[in-house]
DNA sequence: ACTAAGTCTATATACTTTGTATATTTGCAT
DNA sequence: ATGCAAATATACAAAGTATATAGACTTAGT
């Protein structure tokens, strides 16, 4: 095995491509959906604004540069979630039906984008099998992104709104 | 505040939406890409072969159901970045180019699908700027999805192909 | 020289997200 | 009671991406 691999480290050394063909296009797919950071983003201004009367979805758009037909469609699938009170009419608005202390990441992200484990069968709200699986049972790659899934859980249902209205009052520059 | 939202709460009621007008089209697009799947398939079927002369395309295609062109391209990657040994002609094929204990989920996500935090802002290898951003320096979000990301990366970073390997020898129930 | 393999580039297909348009419903204010 | 302000609902258009396929080329073994 060992010997295998120095013999095939040596050839390599022919096979090193220039940085210039290699593929740079990235996906940034698997990353957070705008859906959902403009979820995030209308929860956090409405948690700054509990004392105030319900906020207008044009003024929210507005603020946080939201295309405001879309923001539309995302408040109403927080409200339906039960996490937003909305009232129709002159004078209506949304606003949090929760405590932002109550109201956690895992929660909305589930809501706008769907499960947080990075494969379906190592989902635990949305679970489903892989297609291309042999044997889900012994998967060795399901078993290490449900530790993957549980790592991030772990983070998402610790962080509330208000941990992200907090922490918006310190700036940080490590990385 | 507290005394709107226990308002709020009431007023609720007559706003539960039936299950059947909710919104079901869930987003599983941040999930692992098939070319990220398909990379590590590759990578533990060839892990599994270290002793074996080198696994034609074709073979590793049939064996995990991979579309043969596709994976040519997945391998190509992987190569390039160091982690594969490839020869051509008759008697050619792949075989790892590192000592499977050696290469981690982190390393193939990265050549694969890119970045491992789930904003721009908050990743280390792949980071930019998130265009709405109001001031990054100060932004909750971005801090709890770096949060986050330390979390996926302890995790990613510490399983390797032989983990992966080595555990598919073992059954679980757990979920 | 022939054949078996990987390499490279381009392109087609299908699917999602993102954003827009239009019509409807609800409720406040005068 | 009427008009206006706001949310609700549904459908659809636009853009972007992943996934897959095609074909010509290069390299190496026999």
């Amino acid at each position: 095995m060992t010997n295998r691999l120095s013999d095939n480290q040596s050839q390599l050394k022919s096979y090193i491509i220039p940085l210039s063909t290699q593929n740079f296009f990235i996906s940034f797919v698997y990353m957070l959906s705008k859906k959902t950071k403009y979820a995030i983003k209308a929860l956090v201004i409405l948690g700054k604004n509990m004392t105030q009367p319900p906020m207008q979805i044009a003024r929210i758009a507005e603020e946080e540069h939201i295309p405001k037909k879309f923001l539309e469609q995302i408040l109403l699938d927080l409200r339906n979630a039960g996490y937003l009170y909305s009232k129709k009419g002159a004078g209506g608005g949304y606003s949090l039906n929760k405590n932002p202390e109550d109201i956690y990441l895992v929660d909305i992200l589930r809501i706008t984008d769907g499960p947080i484990a990075m494969v379906p069968c190592a989902s635990l709200k949305f679970y489903h099998k892989c297609e291309e699986c042999h044997d889900e049972v012994t998967c060795g790659i399901r078993k290490a992104f449900i530790d993957v899934r549980d790592a991030s859980l772990k983070v998402l249902s610790e962080t509330s709104i208000a941990n992200i209205i907090e922490r918006e009052k310190t700036s940080i520059d490590l990385m």
